[in-house]
DNA sequence: AAATGTGAAGAGGTTCACAGCG
DNA sequence: CGCTGTGAACCTCTTCACATTT
């Protein structure tokens, strides 16, 4: 399956999911659409749950359940998952607490952070540990997902040391391009380069036909 | 300036803030490509600036401090901006903390939220407000950007009181789209969304060839 | 000689339009 | 007749290649 659908059947199994506990059994693409807030064209709902498999029936629709269990697999939602954090500032924190108030599937399973007086604390029961640990600590439980959540500056090395103690996934919240050699997937988070894509936008916005100051 | 452009547009800013530092005067699309750890292409490089104004000189390449003056024009980086925050929960608390700490040009101005167990408390002096009052409040304090850190459900009509009372720029952590009717732009952060990109992609390559469950 | 600026080619993903099936 | 499935057109952004300028 391609990249750039996966959000989009992430958002299609959420919809399906409020439909099925609506009592709903049965959908098509234009009524997911509507569902999505016509975000998404039916036409793209149809292409991307094609690739799937043949899970509609023509002058009909699709049947919700098989097309939710189907989303699951492929979205890995079936699997638990453990979590390796490394830097535990607010950031860190906040990425642990929302994420496993908000997903099951998820377990922190070990942090990490560089500064001594952070080294020791506990986040329901998992300590804070030394990065340097993080090799064997990281191989020994198993971890399979990295969030970065440490400055520009030390992102990079925080990476390496994740890939090479084995996780293939990472989510970096530090705006750097990783670069590894081990086949790593890595989606970054920049929230300043957000903030900074709404704040161009007013600029640009606020003086309509005015060359540059 | 396109949309896609601007991202790249604030890493050269970040880049060029560093060669800044580090004393140097001039740069090459070559080089500034490889202090971005080669993630952009020169010719990439090339064509954002070049849309920008006649900011390089051939045979030579850029002069770093006009073009750092120009992105940050660009980029609304000179302006200081005033942003209210709907949900104060670990979410809305830890990018309230992150992007005063990260940049000065961001303050916080309001905070809302619907439980009456947050209403009433404060945040560096800044008092956790009803989402009744966001209207009045966002508009007499003239808030520019709007934060939505509220559950799914809540997210549109957060949107809509915003919108309202005259914001034109939002960041979104609910995984919805948000219909409005005002000129406002959207930013959408969806960390479980990006968190199930990463499991589908483990799932798909942890079981190398062999056709669903 | 060196590096920008840019038209043209290319790649990737989305939308269209309709054939095909129930 | 209704709705899916899909090849083709379309559009947008990226990369290439080279003419241009200092």
């Amino acid at each position: 399956m391609i990249d750039p659908a996966i959000p989009r059947l992430y958002a299609y199994h959420r919809a399906l999911r409020e439909a099925q506990a609506a009592g709903k059994s049965t959908i098509t693409s234009d009524g997911l659409a509507a569902l999505l807030g016509d975000a998404i064209a039916p036409s793209q709902i149809r292409k991307d749950l094609s690739a799937l498999g043949p899970l509609g029936r023509r002058g009909r629709g699709y049947a919700i359940n098989p097309l939710v269990e189907q989303l699951a697999w492929v979205l890995g939602l079936e699997h638990d998952w453990r979590i390796a954090i490394v830097g535990f500032g607010y950031l860190g924190h906040a990425f642990a607490t929302f994420i496993t108030a908000r997903e099951a599937r998820f377990r922190i399973a070990a942090i990490f952070d560089r500064s001594p007086s952070v080294i020791g604390q506990h986040w329901e029961g998992v300590p804070v540990r030394d990065v340097a640990e993080i090799d064997t600590v990281v191989r020994e439980l198993g971890c399979n997902i990295g969030v970065i959540a440490v400055p520009a500056a030390a992102a990079q090395s925080s990476a390496q040391r994740l890939a090479g103690a084995g996780v293939r996934a990472i989510l970096n919240f530090a705006p750097t391009s990783l670069r590894l050699r081990e086949p790593v997937i890595v989606r970054n988070i920049d929230l300043a380069g957000e903030m900074s894509i709404l704040t161009s936008w007013l600029t640009s916005s606020e003086t309509p036909r005015e060359a540059r100051a």
